[in-house]
DNA sequence: CGTTGAATTGAAAGTGATCAAGGCGTGTGG
DNA sequence: CCACACGCCTTGATCACTTTCAATTCAACG
């Protein structure tokens, strides 16, 4: 239900495959590039809403693709406080090259029900031998990292109001480039605890700030879909700069 | 002055350049591997305290390793306000494939007086010719990895008084793997303004915090010199697990 | 129509921010 | 050689954004 289907601009580019449709936008991949990824992600399994898709100590098997539904990394410390440190949205690799590690460091948890590719490494590494791939996959764990600073800014030094402005912004752009957005509107199936253990709030106070920005008239947000009434001064509100998601601009 | 050459266990495994020394935690290299890292880092340039590295908006010419000095990665806010994403100490890598975005999208500032190797790219690529050294490579970069997310779960769910705490733990480590902390204490060439930037504080909680350190007899800090009083009480109270570091245990 | 998880609302308590001033050490210049 | 300046660390008092704790409303569901 959080997640029906929209595919919102589905046919864009190839869409059907978040990954394709990721990658897609930074390489003009040959059709070969795209049917070796497509190939890659043909072993598509489903995971229940809540339940984890990695846990913290594990040594992964595969990699881990999401193709449908939302998940989020996370670390629990000690006293049982969570802190979500991304959210995984379609087309994003869970562990890309995590077996160079020896073990996870936190857990993923799928957030609402999800579909996951598992690619064998084998299969990773035979990608890498195609010079755009690599590239391709060099720039999302790039990109990834960028997501990671925005995210500690965010967390450190914008106020509970600003931080969930600024991170509505960048899940807006990261949706459309899969083909999950439309211009101002995208599935947000994500409960207001979750958007408080990503930003290190409480659910209280989520609550009353997204209660601030409604009534401020930039947002919109009922039944899980989130409508950007104002994108120009949503992102001014929360001092948004997208070029750290290194997209050629299309949003 | 701030960063007198200690060296503290300087001859342990080849630890002239601090690059060899730190990918050297995770593999053995073989001494060709070695001696190709120490030639890679043959340009060494020396940076003012203060002085930009690297701007935001800028595209690297060439990727950057610290060699000797601290760095700060940090981006700035809108109103003015300065986050710190990153400390970046000797072996540290402060663009790795940067290349392959199209331009940084934060600053990296030598905080103190620095030695930083200009490494030109395709030098980077004959490295990664190199099975063991690309490998180490991709280490390095899940470790940055994990190392930031560490920080967002510093910055969003601990109180001050352990995210200082917890920063220290993680800095003796990773200066030990350099050979520059010995068992108990390093140097800590850091302005109070710095620790509060990188975990989102004011100056003044900060310094506040530091005193409740101390006289809680957990650290001891003078002259740019912290020294751990008793280093699992530290972690304990920061609620700290070095597992993220992915470090072969010697600390 | 009762159950359950999530969203709301209220009041009180706190951690950390702000604003302002004073102390200290060091390097520089008269 | 001492005075002054500058950067950084300290300290105090007050303010406010967030948290806590608790209770209530809502909406989807079986």
């Amino acid at each position: 239900m959080a997640t029906s289907p929209k595919n919102y601009e589905s046919g864009a580019d190839g869409a059907e495959n978040p990954l394709v449709a990721k990658l897609g936008t930074v390489t003009n991949l040959a059709p070969r590039d795209r049917l070796a990824l497509i190939d890659a992600c043909r072993d598509v399994r489903e995971v229940g809403r809540c339940r984890d898709i990695m846990k913290d100590g594990e040594k992964p098997e595969h990699v881990h693709v999401m193709i449908e539904g939302w998940a989020a990394r996370y670390k629990i410390l000690p006293d049982g406080a969570r802190q979500i440190t991304a959210f995984l949205v379609p087309g994003d690799f869970c562990d890309l090259n995590m077996t160079i590690l020896d073990e996870m460091d936190h857990s993923i948890e799928a957030i609402t029900h999800a579909k996951v590719a598992y690619v064998p490494h084998e299969e990773v590494k035979a990608l890498s031998r195609r010079p755009k791939l690599v590239r391709a996959l060099w720039w999302a764990t790039l990109v990834d990292e960028a997501v990671l600073r925005a995210w500690i800014v965010n967390v450190g030094r914008r106020s509970a109001y600003q931080a969930i402005a600024h991170l509505f912004c960048e899940l807006h752009i990261r949706l459309s480039n899969v083909g999950l957005a439309a211009a101002r509107q995208f599935d947000l199936p994500v409960t207001q605890e979750a958007i408080a253990d990503a930003l290190g709030l409480t659910p209280v106070h989520v609550n009353r700030m997204l209660q601030r920005l409604r009534s401020n008239g930039l947002i919109q947000l009922r039944q899980g879909t989130l409508t950007i009434l104002d994108v120009s001064r949503l992102r001014q509100a929360s001092g948004f700069n997208p070029s750290y998601l290194h997209v050629k601009q299309r949003v």
